[in-house]
RNA sequence: AGGGCUAUCGCCAAGCGGUAAGGCACAGGAUUUUGAUUCCUGCACUCGCUGGUUCGAAUCCAGCUAGCCCUGCCA
C-alpha cells in the first residue's frame, strides 16, 4: 500500500460516525441473528402533549427502524382511562407528524388487544402464575415491604387456579366493584426488586374508556401490557427511558411466560432536559393553569406545539436531537444548542429578510418628495436559488432605534452625524442628524443618498463599514411583534429554593414594529430568517382581524450588543 | 442485608488495553451588502477518587465517593 492510500483510509476511518450503544445492540442482535429486522415503536400514553423530550423519543425510534430497513409503529397505550383524552390522541398524531415521523399504516391503541390480554392473564392463572387478591391498595402496600425490608406473602396468594379463574372471570363481568379485587402476578414477595414483589396486572375501574366505551371494567397494568403489545406488534427493541430499567426483569418475565418466540428486549436511554427550561409536565401544567402562559403551545415553552407556533422547523428538531447524542447518563443540554439549530436550518434555506422592530423614522432629505422606486432585494446572498423580491423604497423609511447615535461610542459604526452607511441593498446614506422634541427624545433621523450607489455599492469604490436593514414607512406593514425569551431566569436557575419556580418576568415582549410589504402574504407558520442574528415565525392565532402577528425568537447571541 | 443505573472540557458526547474524536459555548484573527454567515486559530499532559494488574489503563480488577431512579390498584 502506498503512502497516498494510507492517508485515503485513515481519513476514511475518521469520517465514520461512531455508534450509540443502541444502534451497537441492535448491530449485535442482527449479526447474532437474535432478530432478522428491526422493529421500533412510539408508545405514549395520550394524556398531554408531547414536548422536546418526546421528540428525542420518537425521532430515535422512527431513525432506527429507517436507518436498519426496519418499520417503525405508533401505538397509544392507552390502558389507563382514568388519565387519558381524545384530545390528546389528536394533538399527539399531529405533533409525530409534523416531526416527520411515518408509521404508515400501522397506528394501533393498546386498548386494541385487550381481549388479548386478558387471555394472557388467563394462561398466567392456570400455570399457577397469578392469582386474584382481595387485599386492599394500603394492605398491598404494606404487604409490598419496604426498600430494605423484603415483602410478605399474599394471604390469598394460595387460591386454587380454578378459583383464581372463576374470580378473574367476574372480575370481568363487573362483579366487584373498584378496588375490591385486583389479579396478581406470582413471582417473588423477597425480591431485591420491589417491581418483582407480586405486582399487580390488572385492576377493576368502572370507567369508560375513549376507545373501547364501556366494553371493559377490568384494566391491565403497564407492566403486563406493555410487554404484550410490542410482542403482538413484533417489536423487536422496545425503547423506553431509564426509569424503567428497574422494569425490565418483570418485562422479560411477562414475554417468558407467556411464551411469546422471538420476544422484544427493552433498552433504555436517557431523558432529554434543558438548561433553564421547564420540562417538568407537572410544571408546565401549572404554568398553563396559573395562565402564567397562554397555553400548551406557548412559545415559551418547549412542547412540540410551542416550538412549531415559534417557528422551529421538524429539521431543525431532529438535528438537535441528533446533536444531543443517546447515552445513559442524566444530562442536561445547553439550550443555546436548540438555538444553534435553528439558526443553522433557516440561514441557507429561507429569504433573510427585513423587519424593523423597534422603529425610528429616517428622512432621505435629498431624496425626491412623493417618487418611491422598486429595488430587486436577493433573498439570500447564499443560496441564488431562492431568487429575490422586490421591496419599495422611498424618501421616509424605518430604521431600528439602536442603529443611529448621535454621540456614537468606540467602534460604533452604524449611524451617527457625519458617518456613511449603507442601507441594505439599496443606497449609501451620510447622516446628517437628527430632531429631537423639547424633552430630548429622538423624533427622526436624517440624511441625504449618494443616487450613484443604488444597489449598495458605490461606482467609485468607496467603502462602508455598516449595512442596516430599512423597511419603506409608507408601504411597510405594521405589525405585532413578540419577542419570547426563556421563561426561567437564567441567572437564578429553574428553581428557587422554596422549590418553586424562578421566572423571568420578561419572557415576553410585544411591540409595534414593521415588516416588509413581501410578508403581508405569508403563511402562518411560516419561518424566516431575520436580517440581523434570528428568526420568526408568522402567527396568526391571536391576530385581531386576520393580521399577521410574528414571534420572534431572541437568540442569546444577539448581534444588538455593542462592543464593549 | 435493599436493588438498579451513571460518572470523560462550562454543556452534550466519542472512546471498548496502545498513549484523549466531534459539536455547542467561549476567546482571538481574516473575509463580508446582516457586528450574521463563512474561514482559520486557541480551548482536558488528562478521563469522580484511591489502590492494583500490565511494557502500556479513560478503557481490566478491587475499594471508596457523588448523582439519578425504584416502596401507584400511573405510565
Amino acid at each position: 500500500m502506498s503512502d497516498n492510500e494510507k492517508i485515503v483510509t485513515q481519513e476514511e476511518e475518521k469520517e465514520v460516525v461512531s455508534r450509540n450503544f443502541i444502534e451497537q445492540i441492535i448491530d449485535k442482535d442482527l449479526a447474532e441473528g437474535v432478530y432478522d429486522t428491526v422493529h421500533t415503536r412510539f408508545p405514549p400514553e395520550p394524556n398531554g402533549y408531547l414536548h422536546i423530550g418526546h421528540a428525542k423519543s420518537i425521532l430515535l425510534n422512527y431513525g432506527l427502524a429507517k436507518q436498519y430497513g426496519g418499520k417503525f409503529n405508533m401505538r397509544f397505550d392507552d390502558t389507563n382511562p382514568t388519565k387519558e383524552k381524545v384530545e390528546f390522541v389528536e394533538s399527539i398524531k399531529k405533533d409525530i407528524e409534523w416531526l416527520g415521523a411515518d408509521w404508515e399504516d400501522r397506528l394501533f391503541f393498546a386498548s386494541d388487544y385487550f381481549e388479548q390480554m386478558y387471555e394472557g392473564a388467563v394462561k398466567l392463572i392456570k400455570k399457577g402464575k397469578a392469582y386474584v387478591s382481595d387485599l386492599t391498595a394500603e394492605q398491598i402496600r404494606e404487604y409490598r415491604g419496604s426498600l430494605t425490608e423484603p415483602g410478605k406473602a399474599d394471604p390469598y396468594s394460595e387460591r386454587s387456579i380454578e378459583e383464581n379463574l372463576k374470580l378473574f372471570e367476574e372480575m370481568r363481568a363487573g362483579k366487584y366493584a373498584d378496588g375490591e379485587k385486583v389479579l396478581r402476578a406470582k413471582i417473588d414477595m423477597a425480591s431485591p426488586n420491589i417491581n418483582m414483589r407480586d405486582p399487580v396486572i390488572y385492576r377493576v375501574a368502572h370507567m369508560t374508556h375513549h376507545n373501547t366505551g364501556d366494553k371493559w371494567c377490568i384494566y391491565p397494568m403497564y407492566d403486563f401490557a406493555h410487554p404484550i403489545e410490542d410482542a403482538i406488534e413484533g417489536i423487536t427493541h422496545s425503547i423506553c427511558t431509564l426509569e424503567f430499567e428497574d422494569h425490565r426483569p418483570l418485562y422479560d418475565w411477562v414475554v417468558r411466560e407467556l411464551e411469546y418466540v422471538n420476544p422484544p428486549k427493552q433498552i433504555e436511554f436517557a431523558k432529554l432536559y434543558l438548561t433553564n427550561v421547564v420540562t417538568g409536565k407537572r410544571y408546565i401544567k401549572k404554568l398553563v393553569e396559573e395562565g402564567i402562559v397562554d397555553g400548551w403551545d406557548d412559545p415559551r415553552l418547549v412542547s412540540i406545539a410551542a416550538l412549531r407556533r415559534r417557528g422551529f422547523t421538524p429539521e431543525s428538531i431532529k438535528m438537535f436531537v441528533e446533536l444531543c447524542g443517546v447515552s445513559k447518563s442524566n444530562s442536561s443540554v445547553d439550550y443555546a444548542m436548540l438555538e444553534y439549530c435553528i439558526r443553522e436550518d433557516l440561514k441557507m434555506k429561507k429569504p433573510r429578510v427585513m423587519a424593523v422592530l423597534d422603529p425610528i423614522k429616517l428622512v432621505i432629505d435629498n431624496y425626491p418628495e412623493g417618487e418611491s422606486e422598486l429595488l430587486e432585494i436577493p433573498n439570500n446572498l447564499e443560496n441564488e436559488s431562492l431568487g429575490s423580491r422586490q421591496v419599495p423604497f422611498g424618501k421616509e423609511l424605518y430604521i431600528e432605534r439602536d442603529d443611529f447615535m448621535e454621540e456614537p461610542p468606540k467602534k460604533y459604526f452604524r449611524m451617527f452625524p457625519g458617518n456613511e452607511v449603507r442601507l441594505m441593498n439599496a443606497y449609501f446614506v451620510t447622516c446628517t442628524g437628527c430632531v429631537k422634541d423639547e424633552e430630548g427624545n429622538i423624533l427622526e433621523v436624517h440624511c441625504t443618498y449618494d443616487p450613484a450607489s443604488k444597489g449598495g455599492n458605490s461606482p467609485d469604490g468607496r467603502k462602508v463599514k455598516g449595512t442596516i436593514h430599512w423597511v419603506p414607512a409608507k408601504e411597510a406593514v405594521k405589525v405585532e411583534t413578540r419577542l419570547y425569551e426563556n421563561i426561567i431566569d437564567e441567572e437564578k436557575g429553574v428553581y428557587n429554593e422554596d422549590g418553586s419556580l424562578n421566572l423571568n418576568p420578561n419572557s415576553l415582549t410585544v411591540t409595534e414594529s414593521y415588516v416588509e410589504p413581501s410578508l403581508a402574504d405569508a403563511k402562518a407558520f411560516e419561518s424566516f430568517q431575520f436580517v440581523r442574528n434570528g428568526f420568526f415565525c408568522v402567527d396568526y392565532k391571536d391576530s385581531k382581524e386576520g393580521a399577521p402577528v410574528f414571534n420572534r425568537v431572541v437568540s442569546l447571541k444577539s448581534s444588538f450588543v455593542l462592543p464593549k
